[in-house]
RNA sequence: GCUGCUAUAGUGUAGUCCGGCCAAUCAUGCCGGCCUUUCACGCCGGCGACUGGGGUUCGAAUCCCCAUAGCAGCACCA
């Protein structure tokens, strides 16, 4: 045996599949297969009769990058295995709801395009959390608890119950529906569910289910007892149906909580998995800090495109699909990760390249007076790759707009895009520009610079905004007709035509 | 402090479950060239990684242990 081992581990992998070719022709087909990668998600256990799965964000801004990973990969599997996605609305923190914030999530889903089945809306639904709350009392699987957070914490981290575990079902049901009467005062009790004091892992022991919450109101329900997620997701999960949760993992405790109620009530808890966190180069994600920024006018706006919100995205002309296009290519990995906009871009550019329109636009231009210049048309082509799609008509008749930046190189010849050739002589004061033929031949010989340009008195002042800041400059005035479309910048790269109105253009730059 | 998860090129990702097709996939990025009246697109070529150390084994990216690092949780937030 070893001596076979050893005189085939001394076979190159060619010698090796050539003799499994001569002993076993049927194995050797899978050899040949050159191995492929997989461009799709991993399966999904227990999926393959259809899956029912939840996007659940808590209404407190506009969606963000972070949220689409979320949204992006729970419908990928929606659509894969067929089913109900749900959007589920988790507002029951009335501190954490910002009343806006509804309507911009529905508007973000619709950007992305989910394929939302159903809607839901926690605040709709907390008799049933409170129905299922008495249950799990009677099932001695929770308990009113009134120690402060302080005490509890201490009793917790040193295995000890508190006093209230002991309390007997019907003085716990009593409290909790005295919870209800308004009887208690903010933070007075709280429903505990009973786990198990001496779990190793701290975070799992007795965690809470209900909150007494009266300073602040709930934009859409009056309420005083608040359930906390675990009671409500789990109860959720469950009565919607819901097979598979895709999430972040810093969820996994909660996992490991609402396992606990799943176990009281007998029910059969949904499959979990949870991918790695994400950070994201450059963009605060946070929700609070965005708003923070906002109030104190840093920001614009929710779709500032220094944000990480799908609507800063949206501004600048990343389309849904590429965003989707990048999240999926992530995954669900349980490994920690660092979002690269250059992925979202390159994304980005493939779908948004074949349609885009080309224009010039002349940052920081300089006037020109081209010396002994025929006045002609130039026909520029939209797009060089769909020559049908026809040209832009931009009349020379005897002054440019160049880009400053070019003459400062001091080429001593350019060529100004789909016109002619023109020569720069140095000396005192401004240069001199003088017509040098229309060969283009002669410009590559020369070396020329080709460079976009814009006649004079027949363009329109724009901005073009990056996240470095505003670019003024001037562009073309077709482009006043593609508001709303990304265009091509030769030269600069792809941006949204934003806004246009008599005083000008203003762009948003979206990559190169 | 306690608990858990993860660790492949600059970034993302495949392979890890069931050790040998892996001197490690694909994309992006970067560099060089070609094409091109854009520094875009396309094409060709190149750069670049199995966290470290032990162990098991004929053989380890893959299994085990330890270390290290990152992340998450231990909220009357989600």
């Amino acid at each position: 045996m070893d001596e076979v081992i050893r005189e085939v581990s001394g076979l190159s992998p060619a010698q090796r599949e050539e003799q499994l070719r001569a002993l076993a022709p049927e194995l050797a087909e899978d050899i040949s297969r050159p191995r492929e990668h997989t461009r799709e998600l991993p399966p999904l256990e227990k999926a393959e009769g259809g899956v029912v799965m939840r996007f659940a964000p808590n209404p407190s801004g506009p969606l963000h990058l972070g949220h689409a990973r979320a949204a992006v990969l729970n419908d990928a599997y929606v659509r894969r295995y067929g089913g109900r996605y749900i959007l589920r609305i988790e507002d029951t923190d009335p501190k954490r709801v910002d009343p806006l914030a509804y309507a911009m999530v529905r508007e973000d889903i619709e950007w992305l395009g989910l394929a939302i089945s159903d809607i839901v809306y926690q605040s709709d639904r907390f008799e049933t959390y409170y129905r299922y709350a008495r249950e799990l009392i009677q099932r001695g699987g929770a308990y009113v608890c009134t120690c402060d957070s302080e005490r509890f914490k201490a009793l917790k981290m040193a295995k000890k119950p508190c006093p209230c575990r002991e309390k007997s079902l019907e003085d716990s049901l009593h409290a909790f529906e005295e919870m209800l009467a308004g009887s208690y005062g903010e933070g007075e009790a709280t429903l505990r569910v009973k786990t198990d004091l001496a779990h190793p892992d701290p975070a799992m022991r007795d965690f809470p289910a209900f909150r007494i919450l009266k300073s602040v109101p709930h934009p859409r329900i009056e309420a005083s007892v608040y359930p906390l997620m675990n009671f409500s997701v789990a109860v959720d999960d469950h009565l919607l149906g819901i097979t598979h949760v895709i999430r972040g993992k810093d969820h996994i405790a909660n996992t490991g909580r609402q396992r606990y109620i799943f176990e009281y009530f007998g029910w059969e808890p949904p499959v979990y998995r949870h991918y790695g966190r994400m950070g994201i180069e450059g963009v605060v994600l946070s929700t609070s800090q965005m708003r923070a920024g906002i109030a104190a006018g840093e920001y614009q706006g929710w779709d500032d495109i220094r944000l990480g919100t799908l609507r800063a995205m949206a501004r600048r002309g990343i389309t849904p699909q590429a965003v989707r296009d990048a999240v999926l290519e992530i995954g669900i990995g349980e490994t920690d990760i660092s979002f690269s906009w250059e992925n979202l871009y390159a994304h980005n550019r493939a779908i948004v390249d074949p349609k885009a329109n080309r224009y010039f636009f002349v940052p920081d231009p300089v006037e020109v007076t081209v010396e002994g210049a025929p006045h002609q048309t130039a026909h520029a082509l939209l797009h060089p790759a769909h020559p049908e799609r026809g040209t832009r008509q931009l009349h020379f008749a005897g002054k440019a707009l160049v880009p400053r930046e070019e003459i400062e190189k001091r080429p001593s010849i350019v060529r100004l895009k789909d016109l002619f050739n023109v020569e720069v002589q140095y000396g005192e004061g401004t240069p001199r520009f003088r017509f040098a033929g229309e060969s283009l031949a002669e410009a590559r010989t020369r070396k020329a610079p080709i460079i976009q340009w814009v006649p004079a008195g027949e363009c329109v002042p724009a901005v073009l905004y990056t996240p470095d800041g505003p670019r003024p400059g001037v562009c073309e005035r077709a482009v006043t007709r593609e508001i709303g479309a990304v265009v091509q910048f030769e030269r600069i790269g792809f941006a949204r035509i934003d806004t246009a109105d008599e005083k000008g253009i203003f762009a948003y730059f979206a990559h190169r």
